[in-house]
DNA sequence: CTTGAGCCTGTATCTGCTACAGACCTTAGG
DNA sequence: CCTAAGGTCTGTAGCAGATACAGGCTCAAG
């Protein structure tokens, strides 16, 4: 019985996309950007994918999901590809991250105190004068 | 003595970018974009620039500032040279952009955590195992 | 007159997708 | 068997919001 099936039957484009929730573009957006392989194709030259590309696949969608940029995500991708990666050097990405996360919250909320406290002064009413545009303009 | 002069010396590009802070390239980007005027030209086809538009540049770079896209600066602006606008209308844009820069602090706020979180597990030293990894992976 | 700086225009580049056109291939129904 | 509908393929265009660069003009100084 030497099984050396993929235990699982591979699936299309459209199937990963179902499987992952990602939108049938992005997946080959991801491939000629480099954080997806280009996949196997059946005789058809149909795109064969099997359960690597979905862990991958979700890999990408989460490291998206907490900001990484693709540029970022391909840095994690190749320490994990080379199997050689160190805790500190995927600690040293995941950091510059999070302080450029941090910085933009930062950021953000000094955004949000201005807008808000610029809102609040408005009457609503049907009047002219306008505190926000007083506020933009000198 | 009837002085029809603009009480400033007209500028080129290059001096409103200066005046501004703005990037050259912007500027004639922000003109094909709508967000400011086509300026009038000198015999010689240079652009020239007066007060209006170091004022008008100034309100569009401090609106970019807050994050209105130019999509809602093209709006506040088309109330601004109505002359007809009034505060409610006004507040209703600034509103909504209030919303998207909350709901946005909230989106970062919970990366942030989930970041954090992740790299504080790290050990920081030369091993192949790496809690973000794990946690980006399954 | 020459040289270099500044200005002009159009176009390319970037990030991260998304979408569409036109050509294949595949499958189900009649 | 033929056809029609749907999936897949590729290349390419589009979005925001800039930024940059190439190749021509023009202008002022030396």
């Amino acid at each position: 019985m030497g099984k050396d099936h993929p235990s699982v039957k591979p699936m299309q484009r459209a199937a990963l996309a179902r499987a992952t929730g990602c939108n049938l573009e992005t997946i080959r957006y991801y491939e000629t950007v480099g954080v997806m392989p280009d996949p196997p194709r059946d005789p058809n030259g149909y795109r064969s994918y099997g359960e690597d590309h979905v862990r991958r696949l979700r890999f990408v969608m989460r490291a998206r999901d907490l900001g990484f940029s693709l540029e970022e995500i391909r840095g994690l991708l190749s320490l994990v590809d080379s199997h050689n990666q160190t805790c500190a050097e995927v600690k040293e990405i995941a950091s510059a991250h999070l302080k450029d996360v941090q910085d933009k919250i930062v950021d953000l909320q000094r955004i949000e105190r201005a807008l808000s406290d610029t809102v609040a002064q408005c009457s609503g009413t049907e009047v002219p004068e306008c505190p926000v545009l007083d506020a933009l303009l000198d």
